[in-house]
DNA sequence: ACTAATAATCGTAATATTGCGATATATAAA
DNA sequence: TTTATATATCGCAATATTACGATTATTAGT
């Protein structure tokens, strides 16, 4: 179908895999860390810095925002983004929960 | 187009957000969780567990085994899934650097 | 008010993902 | 060998994603 059956999952899952869906693309990826290296808010020179076009570059930091890794304000004629930071926090938290919870010893079978 | 340009990432981004990528749904969480709770291999109940066909389950572990975040091993009939260690760690890893190089100190400007 | 500059949105095309049933494959048990 | 069980793969339909150009706001400067 295409479709993701949302109601076999716990909240917590379906909210999780959201965020990191998020991130789960190499112009998304590259539009962070070009915010983070800024390391203040940065505008509209990504599309030329990444190499897409600026209606797509829009649409990357649409689906950020929407999940809140980032936020913007307007800066004169441009948009500033951010990170996001009690967000950002969040979700490495979630994550490190995540990656901590497999058990380091080897007690693999396989 | 629908396809991503990876030849504007470096081959970290587009190896990162490749692994992260397969995080990005809640039957993979799901899946990890499940098979991290059960500290070791646990095999295909996993549909049942997690209310998805059989054929579902085994694109969806096809993906995780595809970056290598699980393995699996033939046990009788049945397959013996793990967390590869290895990856785990190194995913671990990146995602780290990744979510440490936000600067906590709040020169935010948006 | 007019113009320039920037960013968001719309519409569209190409491709990818999700999920299922049906089938194929492989091993264990009888 | 036959049968049962478990998993993988194939083919398909529905939907989602990615990317672009064109258009539409929105704000700054003239």
């Amino acid at each position: 179908m295409g479709v993701t059956k949302t109601e076999n999952y716990t909240e917590a899952q379906v909210e999780l895999s959201k965020m990191i869906k998020v991130l789960g693309h190499p112009a998304r990826i590259a539009i962070l860390q070009s915010i983070i290296k800024a390391n203040s808010c940065i505008c509209g020179d990504l599309a030329t810095e990444i190499g897409l076009a600026q209606s797509t570059i829009s649409q990357h930091l649409k689906e950020l925002k929407s999940v809140r890794l980032i936020q913007g304000t307007i800066e004169g004629t441009s948009m500033c983004y951010c990170i996001n930071q009690e967000n950002w926090h969040k979700l490495k938290n979630e994550l490190l929960v995540l990656f901590n919870s497999a058990n380091i010893d080897e007690s693999a079978c396989c």
